[in-house]
DNA sequence: TTGACTACAGAACGTTCGTTCTGTAGTCTC
DNA sequence: GAGACTACAGAACGAACGTTCTGTAGTCAA
């Protein structure tokens, strides 16, 4: 009752590549199969799956589960390569990881070695909720000189400050009111190779 | 000679719904538009500028500047900011921009901080392109005593080594062959609070 | 060894697709 | 005020699309 799962990672590669879902022709050829009645036979379990679904004009789209990766834990049995694709594993969509609230949330490309004891490198993508306000101890990112920084929130004398994680940068006491552009949720880093 | 910008956009904000492309019929409900021809002129202009194009299947995708986005970043007017990627580009999703080859991509959850001056900390997810070999300088996971681990890869008298990116640990020599699970690509951190 | 089930092949069919061609109303130019 | 150009409308058409139905080879259980 299940579908080949051949068939659903070469569809995800396909559309990682092209953004676009192919016709049923075309998964044929992707798939190997060349009859499209057992192509469209497919695509219905993976529609009861989740993988697909139709748009309001009927088109194949992803569904919700189609961008689901796999936690690989520590492989049951060492020495064949193929070991980690068994059962047990947690899946969970990067987005879904990382995004509570789609409309608050914006990226922050890091500038600069300022937080790198943070884990925190110069390219990194921060995950930043917006909001006005956050906690003491929090990744903020803030906006000074019509530059945003991100920066410890911490509190000195009574007065916010900014502090780096990074001992030969200086806390930031700024003159008049912090403004903070929001609180880091998370990062994204890509490794370009 | 120039398509209207509102079309264009109106295409963005449907695929950003959909992750798919419509098609004419309806792009014409989308654009207000009851000419096929007139929908289909727009396409080649849309597709001369660089916003869409075709897969070798022939059906419409997004082209190289679909998800270019103007945004001045620097200047940030106080108050109202707006969302920060300089890249030119914005993100469809966070997996895109992380994840080219589905079928081959994990999660890994780092364990320790033996990576710690790389930027990956404990609790972190590595995203991890999956394949038998690497080369050097490539942060790689490999299968040592049936775990995972995260070390750079180096080579040390014709030999691959292991090393982490801490001072605290020592650099791994593997005894016999050194089993490789994949390379490191992306890393993807979540703040909780 | 029969019956049920799965994984396909192949053809038929109506619908929808993208293409192309003709037509027209408005605007701009000289 | 005539010609050129733009922004559509509308219809026609073959090719491609997704659906459905019939058929078959292999596997498995009873």
């Amino acid at each position: 009752m299940q579908v080949d799962p051949g068939y659903l990672s070469k569809l995800q590669d396909y559309y990682a590549k092209h953004q676009v879902i192919p016709s049923y022709t075309a998964m044929g050829k992707l798939w190997g199969i060349s009859a499209k009645s057992w192509v469209a036979s497919c695509v219905t379990r993976l529609k009861e799956e989740g993988y697909l679904k139709l748009t309001p004009d009927k088109r194949l789209r992803p569904g919700a589960r189609f961008f689901e990766r796999k936690v690989a834990h520590a492989p049951v049995r060492a020495g064949l390569p193929d070991a980690a694709l068994e059962d047990g594993y947690d899946l969970v969509t990067i987005d879904d990881y990382l995004v509570k609230l789609p409309s608050k949330t914006t990226l922050v490309r890091v500038k600069g070695d300022s937080m790198i004891e943070a884990g925190i490198l110069e390219g990194d993508l921060v995950v930043v909720e917006q909001q006005p306000n956050a906690n003491v101890g929090d990744i903020v990112v803030a906006i000074i000189d019509d530059e945003f920084t991100i920066k410890y929130l911490e509190r000195e004398r009574g007065a916010f400050v900014l502090r780096p994680a990074n001992k030969a940068y200086p806390t930031i006491r700024p003159k008049d009111k912090l403004e903070i552009f929001g609180v880091m949720v998370g990062l994204v880093r890509r490794v370009d190779r």
